[in-house]
RNA sequence: GUGGGUGUAGCUCAAUGGUUAGAGCAUCAGGCUGUGGACCUGGGGGUUGGGGGUUCGAGCCCCCUCACCCACCCCA
């Protein structure tokens, strides 16, 4: 019979790397909770309608990328392939506006695009996504930045580089967007076919492009950057006299874009030369118009994803304080009778239990318990019943003792010698 | 969607076109009847990803297909 295997970019999640997800969310809590991030938790499901109209219905992410599908009642849904519309919908929906001037919120979960699988891309892959609505302050683009820099020194995450730029607002950007199009259609000989497609419909995307000829181009090419309006122009620059105020150094791209129409203003991505091709591992940047276009008030914006498991590949190893561990060793079925009170006396004084189910020879069980890493054994046979005792063998030293056979005063004694 | 690479035991990998496809690790058992960990002995575990073809003979050569990896594309 054929076995049964995940779908293609689809994966379980096991061993070392929920490890690495557990420290990455662990740290990520602590930190968005120390500067007021409430959690939120959204659907993976949701209308296709909202990510058509928050992500952009010419970007690549709606055009091809998108698990939609039509359940039975006949509506199109689509599984999220980002989160920030999914919270800007429940912003909206929970009237959050209206009950606080600014919004700290994050949340954490599976993200779905129908993309062909790479080093550091996967079809569902997990993201710590955070938003703060209500305020257009650069401080909190700083501020926002700064965090992930806490994150990543927590993390053992030592050389990554933070690129900013500023897109600008719809005024600056219409403007440049013209001024943009028409210097690209004089190099049209020269732009790949790709750039060519991309010309009337996203030209800023060009500036991605990794086609030796394109970046030549590109090269040369006006930038919106200096086409800011004086409000973007300052905007950017208070963003970066806060990033030095932070003490946090980022390096200005002037070519950096985003794959998301909504973007305003600042715009960042952090990444590592350690990850290939994907290397951006946080990425986000300000949307000030999107909470309006939703039907929402106007609501300036801002918000980044980390992706999970691109940072579970460059995390520092990190050791977690390992757990004492005690095995209960039985010999025959009148010792078998006590597994049950000697685990519950372990489990009511907070230790970790671990036996046998099939209490095979004792050498066995010994094999099985140092294999968990047993930090004591403890050992009961006939003759041990026989005494009123029990037998514990401590690993490391290899030193044995006896103690009354009484399952709480056992637990609350290995309990003690464990914590010298 | 387009390239390139790789598919042999649970894992990491061997095997000029030629016996019954091997090794290490892992696992299980034994090495005094009741005492673990770098030792010794043994056991179990494979439709060589799948399907065709060439050949006296295919893990190996050819074709198709599937999966995984990397890259393009795109993005976290």
């Amino acid at each position: 019979m054929e076995k049964i295997r995940t779908l293609r970019g689809f994966r379980d999640i096991v061993g070392e790397d929920i490890e690495r997800f557990g420290r990455i969310e662990d740290a990520s809590r602590r930190y968005l909770d120390l500067l007021g991030f409430a959690e939120i938790a959204t659907p993976v499901l949701e209308s296709t309608d909202l990510f058509v109209r928050s992500i952009g219905d010419a970007t690549d992410i709606v055009e091809k990328e998108m698990f939609t599908f039509t359940d039975l009642g006949g509506d199109s849904l689509t599984l999220r392939p980002e989160a920030t519309a999914g919270v800007v919908r429940a912003y909206l929906q929970a009237g959050m506006y209206a009950k606080e001037r600014i919004s700290k919120i994050f949340t954490m979960g599976p993200m779905f695009r129908h993309e062909r699988p790479q080093k550091g891309r996967f079809r569902q892959f997990y993201q710590v996504d955070v938003e703060v609505f209500g305020s257009d302050d650069p401080f909190i683009d700083a501020e926002l930045l700064w965090m992930i820099s806490l994150l990543l020194a927590d993390l053992g995450v030592k050389k990554y580089t933070m690129e900013v730029n500023s897109v600008g607002c719809k005024l600056c950007r219409e403007e440049f967007r013209t001024v943009l199009v028409s210097y690209f259609e004089t190099k049209k000989d020269r732009l790949c076919e790709d750039c060519l497609r991309r010309l009337y419909k996203n030209p800023l995307r060009i500036f991605d492009c990794k086609n030796a000829q394109c970046i030549e181009v590109n090269s040369e090419s006006p930038l919106l950057f200096d086409y800011l309006c004086t409000e973007c122009g300052s905007h950017f620059n208070s963003f970066l006299s806060h990033m030095n105020g932070f003490g946090v150094p980022v390096t200005v791209n002037k070519r950096l874009v985003r794959g998301l129409d909504y973007y305003t203003k600042t715009v960042f991505e952090v990444t590592s030369d350690e990850l290939g091709a994907q290397k951006a591992f946080t990425a986000g940047g300000r949307y000030d118009n999107l909470v309006e276009e939703m039907g929402g008030p106007k609501t300036p914006a801002i918000g980044f994803a980390i992706g999970m498991e691109r940072l579970a590949l460059i995390v520092g190893s990190g050791e977690r304080p390992r757990k004492p561990v005690f095995f209960f060793a039985y010999l025959g079925e009148k010792a078998k009778a006590y597994l049950v009170p000697v685990t519950k006396a372990f489990i009511a004084q907070g230790l970790p239990i671990r036996y046998s189910y099939d209490g095979k020879s004792l050498k066995s069980q010994m094999r099985y318990a140092d294999s968990l890493g047993a930090d004591f054994v403890m050992i009961l046979g006939d003759d041990e019943i026989n005494r009123c005792i029990i037998v514990a063998r401590n690993m490391k030293d290899k030193k044995q003792f006896e103690l009354p056979l009484d399952p709480s005063e056992i637990a609350v004694e290995l309990k003690r010698r464990i914590q010298k």
